[in-house]
RNA sequence: GCCCCCAUCGUCUAGGGGACUAGGACGUGGCCCUUUCAAGGCUAAAACCGGGGUUCGAAUCCCCGUGGGGGCACCA
């Protein structure tokens, strides 16, 4: 699609929890439209409920965001044209917004109590209505609740939604929606407290910043109606409006609740940004997993950097369909990301893994490592485990692993001696050097190389599953190999 | 209860009237490669929710069912 005029987009969350996918994918998509149209990507705050507002979720927003990838353009930490980006300090305008649409008759004061509206909707959901706004208040007349009001009476502002005829709205994944007027509530723009509601702060916000696509969850579909109502109340041009399908749980049943997302940490698998970072997921991976979670580019691509998404990226291809959660397919594209990586840039992201391990990882050892683990590791974490052997001073080989298959022990441990013997005698243990008389030796003693190899894979990294046995054994070092080969030796002798 | 959205292999999807014997990917099975484990290559099984229309022709358009999802707060 080629984007004629810039888009200027936001991601505006509300901070009340940690950051999960969802939130990941709608911010990535309104990153993408930005870049590949030379716009701008807005992050905004929406912190209006005070009560639910928390400064963790806001950090861990930020940090989210950035080990994404997904800097902003404008917004908290780095400004820009519209401060405050944090709806909290925006009050007084949603304020004169919504006194403005008063006086044009577009909203009213009223004047109801919570008690009050509890009771009407208790009794409609008893009658089986629709839960919605008696109407009390709203055709009281002006100037006598501006009275009440001047006089200090509690109140809010609702908006006065048209009550005869449709509306039809037009979503750009689903085209044209109608809907009767009728079923669209006066619903509370300002509170007694004076902060807005989304309906109203995010309106005002859109329209003041300069929105020009509002690419949002699709759980904001059903009160799109209303959205647009309040546009024309303002007498505003209307964004494009995308509505993001939602994600599904991996069964695909339903969206994700907050036990279901605990109990999923205990299966090592979790939907929050941070916790997907500290489990050795690549941004990258994330990324390319998420971004093809609702949005195709053709029928066979499927790897793509995020440079390739801000080419690629079409509102046009986004499904509307809600897609469930596939943590297979995340270890497939994170394991494709790590392979794509220069060995040395995959080094150095994998050298705080090892610290967490608790393993001193020598960078430069670690280096020449990668190249040889690249292949064999699905997320960063799995690195301190199939390669610690490298950096412990020894390793702890109980003496069944030491014994070759169909072999006595005595057999086992004159093939472990032969072995040490060889590679004691090789002026230099390189993986060149070390396989062919290793080969040769597995022949005289008439059994299989891969028996061998096995007992000597064992008896130098402690491990049965290795990266490439020679390879590992030139880059342990002579002498420590030497040594775990001897130690073995003696595990052995004990057998007897 | 009311409103809205969605509907292709188990999952993510391609498909927008004839190119469909419905393509790709994950996962699964098999084979190849191989010093273990991976990675890689090849390969197999696996889907158009149902019923009506429209049309010479429908996975594609329309309607009705059904199923799934979302929403109905002084939350976002």
């Amino acid at each position: 699609m080629t984007q004629t005029n810039a888009a200027r987009v936001r991601f505006a969350p509300s901070p009340t929890g940690l950051t999960h996918l969802g939130s990941g994918r709608t911010a990535l998509y309104n990153y993408l439209l930005a870049h590949q149209s030379g716009g701008k990507f807005i992050l905004r705050i929406e912190d209006t409920d005070q009560k639910r507002f928390n400064l963790d979720a806001e950090k861990d927003l930020t940090s989210s965001l950035r080990w994404l990838g997904l800097q902003w353009d404008e917004g908290p930490e780095v400004g820009g044209l519209h401060e405050p980006y944090y709806q909290s300090k925006r009050m007084a305008i949603y304020r004169q917004h919504a006194e403005q649409l008063v006086e044009n008759g577009k909203a009213f004061y009223c004047f109801c109590t919570q008690q009050e509206l509890d009771a009407v909707r208790k009794a409609q959901q008893e009658a089986k209505q629709p839960p919605h706004y008696s109407g009390k208040c709203r055709d009281l007349p002006l100037a006598e609740a501006k009275q009440r009001v001047a006089d200090g009476e509690t109140h809010v502002i609702r908006f006065k939604a048209p009550k005869d005829g449709s509306i039809t709205v037009h979503d750009e994944l689903r085209g044209d929606i109608t809907v009767q007027n009728h079923t669209i509530d006066d619903r509370v723009l300002l509170k007694s407290d004076g902060h807005a509601l989304y309906h109203l702060a995010a309106m005002v916000d859109d329209h003041l910043m300069g929105i020009t696509h509002v690419l949002r969850g699709e759980e904001w579909l059903p009160s799109l109606p209303l959205h647009v109502h309040i546009y024309e109340a303002f007498g505003w041009p209307q964004p494009k409006w995308v509505h993001l399908s939602v994600f599904l749980k991996p069964s695909g049943k339903g969206k994700m609740s907050k036990r279901e997302t605990e109990e999923m940490k205990l299966t090592g698998q979790s939907i929050f940004i941070q916790d997907l970072a500290d489990m050795g997921y690549l941004p990258e991976g994330v990324l390319n997993w998420i971004a093809l979670m609702g949005w195709s580019y053709d029928d066979k691509t499927e790897f793509f950097t995020l440079a390739d998404l801000i080419e690629k990226f079409d509102i046009a291809k986004l499904n509307p369909s809600p897609a469930a959660i596939d943590f297979k397919k995340l270890d497939h594209f994170n394991g494709l990301h790590i392979r794509a990586l220069p060995a040395d840039e995959l080094a150095r992201r994998l050298l705080p893994f090892f610290e967490k391990a608790g393993l001193q990882a020598d960078p430069a050892l670690l280096a020449r490592i990668t190249p040889l683990i690249q292949e064999r590791i699905t997320t960063l974490d799995d690195a301190p485990e199939i390669a610690g052997f490298f950096f412990r001073p020894s390793v702890e080989v109980p003496a069944d692993k030491l014994l070759i298959k169909d072999t006595s022990a005595a057999e086992s441990a004159a093939a472990l001696a032969k072995a040490l013997g060889i590679l004691e005698a090789l002026p230099e243990l390189t993986a060149t050097a070390a396989e062919a008389p290793m080969r040769a030796a597995a022949d005289e003693l008439g059994i299989k190389a891969g028996a061998l190899f096995t007992q000597l894979r064992n008896a130098t990294t402690g491990q049965e599953v290795s990266p490439p046995l020679f390879e590992s054994m030139e880059l342990i070092g002579r002498e420590t190999v030497l040594a775990r080969l001897r130690a073995g030796l003696d595990v052995l002798g004990k057998l007897n």
